[in-house]
DNA sequence: TCCGGCGATTGATCTGCATCAACAACATCT
DNA sequence: AGATGTTGTTGATGCAGATCAATCGCCGGA
């Protein structure tokens, strides 16, 4: 399970990987090494000092914010080629956890810098993916302050599958990795909600229920919903 | 009203600009043209196509985007020195209108982007100001998912407050130039809880409401609140 | 001065989702 | 097989905030 180049790597297309030719590729893999994290640990915590970066190469980790009463928001699921941690901030701003097995390429965050320094390409695909991530991250305030339990759920199964097939991992079922209480503290519901919503979906013959994930089987009803046409 | 010169601008020190020194900075001043929209005027729209980036000279925006029906999510209010525009994105992904009387700095898109091509510093700057702009963006995630009304506002002026003591504006009294409904659909509130919270937290001696504003009078109740600790 | 409109406030009522509670489906261990 | 823990589902009830509605203050225009 450990990937011994970066040539045959499998995130290589969309990760900032995709930014670098094959000498700069080498280069940047002398400062990296491959992590791999157990489901359920933590990779780094909110508020500690942040000494690496991160790339995905497998699997998912949840990314969330927790108030000093223990609420959590998460802020988001990370996959395979996204980037974790931002240039310019010392701390971490959230903390990640593997939902599954998890694989990441670590560098240490000062190489880094002095390596991205001087390779304008590097920087555009960084400010790149940033511009990305805060547009996902816009669409979903939309989500959490001005949408139904039943929109709110629709919307995250449609963005989960078109993520997904972003990276080339479309398919008939769509699985879900993470718990109902991710779900719920990603979407600004409880546990108990997002269990009825899915009933709901299912009852009303949008979705089937599985163990490992859900089917779409009326997938303009859901895209209907997640649109916010309801 | 009008700005002669970026050497003596007052959104200097804390815009893109800053990344730049005097032969760069009027280089950029030669790409760029000022400015001016009055009050509820619309910058851009969303899904337009994106032809120009925009540098915040003075005043506030909002920025926000609009559901089929017409929900509204405030997904945020810029200040000067905010940069407005995602490289790597052709579409506007939120629509920026002036919240009272704003000046901005316009940038053809292509030849920003061919200035900043060669320009690690600049570039860089901008993987910085992105960052920043995320972890608002996370920040405000947890408010919209996890907080009552109460802690909201609370967070909402403690938060406004800092941004605006940031950029040298603080002060006594805490303007507010945007109004009770843009306060509710950022916060994903209603206008008449937002106004109901206001009296409440004025009525427990927290704040004191005037016209053009509010004044802080129990900050560390307003900071417990805003940090979740009610 | 009166009128009309806009924004803000306040009150009465309703409702979507949270909360509280029980239970079911499975997996893991003994 | 039985005991125990974990995750998910479903039902009953409560409440924070939405909705509906009235009123007030203020400003600008006739």
């Amino acid at each position: 399970m450990h990937c011994r180049s970066c040539h045959d790597c499998t995130a290589r297309g969309f990760a900032i990987c995709a930014a670098l030719d094959e000498t700069e590729l080498r280069e940047l893999a002398q400062l990296s090494r491959h992590v791999r994290f157990e489901s359920g640990a933590t990779v780094f915590a909110q508020a500690n000092i942040a000494t690496s970066f991160f790339s995905v190469h497998a699997g998912t980790l949840r990314l969330y914010k927790l108030l000093p009463d223990s609420r959590r928001q998460i802020v988001g699921f990370a996959l395979p080629g996204d980037f974790l941690g931002l240039p310019g901030l010392p701390h971490h701003e959230f903390s990640a956890d593997a939902v599954g097995r998890v694989t990441l390429c670590q560098f240490p965050k000062e190489s880094f810098a002095t390596f991205a320094e001087k390779r304008p390409q590097l920087l555009r695909r960084m400010v790149e993916l940033a511009g990305h991530e805060l547009a996902r991250a816009q669409e979903h305030m939309v989500l959490l302050g001005r949408r139904s339990a039943e929109e709110k759920i629709a919307s995250f199964l449609i963005g989960w599958r078109d993520r997904l097939s972003g990276i080339g991992r479309g398919g008939e079922i769509l699985p879900l990795p993470m718990k109902r209480l991710d779900i719920a503290d990603h979407l600004g519901l409880t546990i108990e909600t997002v269990s009825r919503t899915f009933s709901k979906l299912e009852r009303d013959g949008v979705i089937q229920i599985f163990a490992s994930g859900v089917v779409l089987l009326d997938t303009p009803r859901a895209e209907a919903l997640s649109a916010g046409v309801s």
